[in-house]
DNA sequence: TAAATTTATATCGTGGACGACATGATCGTG
DNA sequence: CACGATCATGTCGTCCACGATATAAATTTA
């Protein structure tokens, strides 16, 4: 009843929404320049931390799924960053692991989020506390979904 | 030099990236009920706020270009929910007007940011303050661009 | 152990986002 | 007035996201 008139710069899920593109549009650049997606720099930085996930694994991590990452993955196996192996032992499961090429980006990207640090003023603290009620209000948007 | 190993769960980009699609997600199911996607929703937003808005003019609003919005708005004029037209005034702009149904898709969707606003844990102040901190982290990257 | 179920990945179709480029209208200046 | 520049929109190709569904391997159950 008292539902107001929705207005679009009222609403957090457009604030994440442009701002999402907003970022994206600023690591073009840089990313272009590495021949890589955001989606598939993300990727990296998952593996990165961690080589050798599977599908699902990095699926978890990157809020992704098979029908997303199989062919995304493929790309950046077409491109030499990886490369897909099934896992011997579960034979369902499909591995992703690094080629040197991949390891020798993180070197290559190391100055990205240094740059968009400084795109965003720089207040690195500020920045970090922002993510933090980011990535809150997103797992509790995720944790509704099963409520 | 000192450009630490980025990590997922620190980088304010991930945060939005995956806070939109957690969102998206949340939103589908609503949405779906009224036969809309996510942009096709905002897209109405705007409209309700002001009808009769220039292609550049939405794409203005809602952070897009026509290579996006060209599209997008013929399905939605294909869907009976907007009237594209070339401005008599000057012919190379296109007024896109809400049909009888795209105004009364409005009170059909009315429940629609309130239903979001529970899943988020309905502390709508909190809500919109983190709304307006994003919006402002938006706004530094936009104008970073044109530094 | 054979059949049924569950799990992991992949395939297909639709919609969105964007760069590069095309088209047609308008404007400015000679 | 003409012609070149500029502007608004549109087209095309690529990649991403996701629902629905397929396929094959592993696990459970009978």
């Amino acid at each position: 009843m008292t539902d107001a008139a929705p207005r679009l710069d009222q609403m957090l899920c457009f604030a994440l929404y442009s701002a999402n593109g907003a970022m994206n549009r600023a690591y073009k650049p840089a990313l272009d320049a590495l021949g890589l997606t955001y989606p598939q720099y993300v990727t990296l930085v998952a593996l990165w931390e961690r080589d050798g996930r599977t599908v699902g694994q990095l699926g978890e991590a990157l809020f992704l799924e098979s029908n997303t990452l199989t062919p995304l993955l493929k790309r950046m196996e077409a491109a030499g960053l990886v490369r897909r192996q099934r896992d011997p032992e579960d034979e369902r499961q499909v591995r992703v692991f690094l080629t040197d090429d991949g390891r020798a980006m993180q070197a290559r990207a190391a100055d990205v989020p240094t740059r968009m640090l400084k795109a965003l003023g720089c207040d690195a603290e500020a920045i970090a506390a922002l993510a933090t009620e980011v990535t809150a209000a997103r797992d509790r948007v995720v944790g509704a979904k099963a409520a």
